[in-house]
This record gives structure tokens, C-alpha cells and sequence, in this order.
DNA sequence: TTTATTTGACCTTC
DNA sequence: GAAGGTCAAATAAA
């Protein structure tokens, strides 16, 4: 693990530290002052996103069955029908078809290829209308007997985060929050840079007696920065990700824990 | 009826 | 003109 990581989770922990020092004051009525507790949880969020963000890691994500290939430079960057240059793009060989990638995802077309005797299947992003997500995959199926199927994934997701701003504007605005509980489990070997998911048992508010548990992957936390592209190649493992979309409506005041 | 998939046509690049 | 990628109408499935 690098040492920003180490640094990035070392600030998580300690934004954890202070959130539940904070719970347990607002849940004694304590005297003791708050506001240094909310500046230390924020600035440690902060803190550890900007290292996230300003580090570039290479996506990594292998297992003994498949191997993730980056594809730092194509040999002919060919533009695409819009124009885009030089697409970073990502390589996932598999024995089978790797479908189940945590990402939803559309079929659009599929094509005999030259070069091989199989199909290849053309998906993009199941968010791609409604979250402006630009991401597609290819599957190709490249070998026989053994078989093995390469899944090149072009483009990043931002699905993700526009569903996370989308959040962000909706608690600004006073309406949702997430309460994170449980999540005193040791973090540094699971939570980056592989993305390893780290199942999170939050609990949405609703009043106080009223709660919903949901499984939320790390991925959700590292946004807003064009840099989040290291992180999102491959995609996260098999998801249970969930959108705010997705929950039903309830109410939320920020001072009633 | 709605949503997802299929498939031929079209577009862009080489 | 060939090849790969995308579009969009037709079709299938839920």
C-alpha cells in the first residue's frame, strides 16, 4: 500500500474517530462544544479525497482465473465517431463473459469482427441517458477451450458521480443524510487503491425510529475529480451499489439524532 | 405497455 | 473500400 493511501486512510479513520465522538455528544445533550468535531470529520473526508485524487494509481484488480490488462496508450488512437482522441481504455480477460462487473450496463449492438471468428458485443452504461454517463464496454469472446472472453471497458463512469452530487445537493439542501454506523472494521487492507468493496452497513434516518439499512461500496466516496479514473478501472467487484434514487422518500433534520 | 435486445444501416477512420 | 463503432427501428420479453 503507498504511503498517500496509508495517509488517506489514516484520515478516514480519524473522520471516523470524530463522527462517533460527535454521535455521542449529541446523544448525551453534552456541553461540550461540537463545531471542532464537524470541522475535524470534514477535513478529513477532504483530506483523504484530495489524496485519492491527486494520486494515479494503476488500476489493478486480478484474480487467479482473470487478469485486468490497462491500456495505457493505443497503438492508433482512432477517433470515435465524436471526435474523442486517444480513449483510455481497460482490458479485463475472463473465462467467461464478465458481465457481473457491478456496473449496469445496456447491450447496443454487436459485430462480427475481422480478426475473429466470434461476435463482439457493444454495451454502454444503463445510466448513460439519465446520469449523462459516456462509459461503454466491449465483450469479445478471443479463445477457445479454454475459452476466455476479454471485456475492453472505454471511459469512465461518472453514473456514480453524478448520483453522489446529486446526493451532495440534496443533503445541502437539507432534504436526505447517511448515518454510517458499524464501520469500526479495520479499513487500510481492504479500502484502497483495488477497491476491494468494503460493505458499510449505513443506516438512513428517517425520524428517529424509522431506519433503512443499505450496502454502499467505497467507490461512492471518491468523487468529483476527473482523477477518479484510476480509481473506477476495472469497475468495482459485483456491487449491492445503490443510488439515492432508489431509497423512498423521508424526512431529515440534520439536529434531531 | 414498458423495457431490453437484436440487427441492418450508417458514420468515421485508416 | 475495409473495418470497427454507433444508431435506431424492429422485435422479444417481462
Amino acid at each position: 500500500m503507498s504511503h498517500g493511501v496509508d495517509k488517506a486512510v489514516e484520515a478516514l479513520l480519524r473522520g471516523q474517530e470524530s463522527a462517533y465522538r460527535l454521535k455521542t455528544v449529541l446523544e448525551h445533550a453534552s456541553s461540550v462544544p461540537t463545531e471542532p468535531l464537524f470541522h475535524t470529520v470534514l477535513d478529513s473526508f477532504s483530506f483523504a479525497l484530495s489524496l485519492f485524487a491527486s494520486s494515479n494509481p494503476q488500476p489493478h484488480r486480478e484474480s487467479s482465473q482473470s487478469k485486468a490488462t490497462p491500456v495505457v496508450a493505443r497503438k492508433s488512437p482512432k477517433k470515435n465517431s465524436h471526435g474523442e482522441e486517444g480513449l483510455e481504455q481497460y482490458n479485463h480477460d475472463s473465462p467467461n463473459p464478465h458481465h457481473n462487473d457491478g456496473f449496469s450496463w445496456r447491450k447496443y449492438g454487436q459485430k462480427k469482427i475481422k480478426t475473429s471468428s466470434h461476435q463482439r458485443c457493444y454495451y454502454r452504461c444503463a445510466y448513460a441517458k439519465d446520469r449523462n454517463c459516456n462509459a461503454t464496454k466491449r465483450v469479445q469472446q478471443i479463445q477457445d477451450s479454454p475459452s476466455v472472453y476479454r471485456t475492453t471497458y472505454v471511459r469512465k463512469h461518472i453514473c456514480e458521480v453524478n448520483a453522489f452530487l446529486q446526493l451532495n445537493d440534496d443533503i445541502s439542501n437539507g432534504s436526505k443524510m447517511i448515518r454510517f454506523d458499524k464501520i469500526d472494521q479495520a479499513m487500510p487492507e481492504s479500502v484502497m487503491p483495488q477497491l476491494v468493496q468494503v460493505e458499510q452497513e449505513a443506516t438512513i434516518i428517517k425520524g428517529t425510529d424509522q431506519t433503512m439499512n443499505l450496502e454502499c461500496d467505497s467507490n461512492e466516496f471518491l468523487v468529483g475529480d476527473e482523477q477518479l479514473w484510476g480509481y473506477q478501472f476495472p469497475p468495482n467487484p459485483p456491487g449491492n451499489f445503490m443510488f439515492l434514487d432508489d431509497l423512498p422518500e423521508f424526512d431529515y433534520n440534520p439536529f434531531h439524532l
